[in-house]
DNA sequence: GATAATTGTTATGGATCATATCAAATATCG
DNA sequence: CGATATTTGATATGATCCATAACAATTATC
């Protein structure tokens, strides 16, 4: 769709704009050559995480949970009890970011805030049980819809290496 | 540095606090669990590229090079004579927000803008001679320290495995 | 030759990310 | 104990990135 766009164009002033059109080894001209870009390793892995946010997005789009959503939703529900400092940073999320997140969730109705006894400087983070039914339904989604799209394009064996290298490179780069 | 700064606090309260102290068998306490959030491969890749970028901008620090600029330079080097909407679109950048990378690589002298003469519309993309040497060291720095990282990490043949499925992911996800 | 499409550009708004600062609560330490 | 420092959640604010609409100049199309 996007390719033959920008066809061969003005060819009746230079004379040498048809030039090398038979026997052509490679190389189509209308398509830019990438050359060593595709072996750059922060280029093929920002382009393939847009691509797997892309369609993270489109599985989980009748919840309308975005990936950082879904990481807070996650996180909280294996780590009941803990506060919004200790769930931000360990999804390497700032404070004063975490907060509109939450207002986002809490208006939702899917987690709760709730102001510690121990020390009532910091609130506790809890799911509802609308957000433990929601994120039920996340997981199934996504792992229905999104893991098994991953699953058919690389094979178990060759997903589980990918995680496990970048898994490596997340934390010992 | 950041693990033992929440430890157990106001535990004579509650007696309860100190419970399943002995024969714990796995889970420091002071510690999150990530849980599902490590085998979510958006989780991961998003780190991962983190991770890269930041070490990439440390790697070409001395060139003042971003990762995308980087993408850029290498892309008008390889496909010279192109106009600023093919390079943008390649590589996923939109028309109006390229002007201002441009306009940026352009007032440090590494690239310029030409007036094409069969479409006097179009800007034609071209590296200067500074642009060039720019981009050679740059890539020697990124070859010898950036990407010689991800080798002694994961050793050559996953690297070259885990380049292929990123990039397959990157195009049929 | 009138109309449509393309190119580079500007303006603009949203989303993400980072820093400084604050009040309340707690911890630390003399 | 009490003065000081630290922590927590929050606000304000700016930078950066990403997306859309619109425009003038130029070219393509019919």
């Amino acid at each position: 769709m996007t390719v033959s766009k920008t066809a061969e164009k003005s060819a009746e002033k230079t004379a040498e704009a048809t030039k090398a059109r038979k026997d052509a080894p490679e190389a189509p001209p209308e398509t830019l050559q990438l050359g060593e870009l595709s072996e750059q390793l922060g280029y093929v892995l920002k382009r393939a995480q847009l691509k797997v946010f892309e369609n993270f997005l489109r599985c989980v789009a009748s919840l309308q949970l975005t990936p950082a959503q879904f990481s807070v939703l996650l996180l909280v529900e294996k780590n009941p009890g803990r506060n919004q400092t200790e769930i931000a940073s360990t999804l390497g999320i700032l404070r004063p970011n975490f907060v509109a997140m939450l207002d986002n969730l809490e208006s939702r109705d899917l987690c709760s805030r709730i102001r510690s006894t121990n020390d009532r400087r910091s609130h506790i983070l809890v799911l509802t049980d609308k957000g433990k039914a929601v994120l039920a339904r996340a997981k199934k989604l996504v792992a229905t819809k999104h893991e098994a799209r991953l699953n058919d394009l690389l094979g178990t064996t060759n997903r589980e290496a990918l995680i496990a290298m970048l898994s490596k490179i997340a934390k010992e780069f």
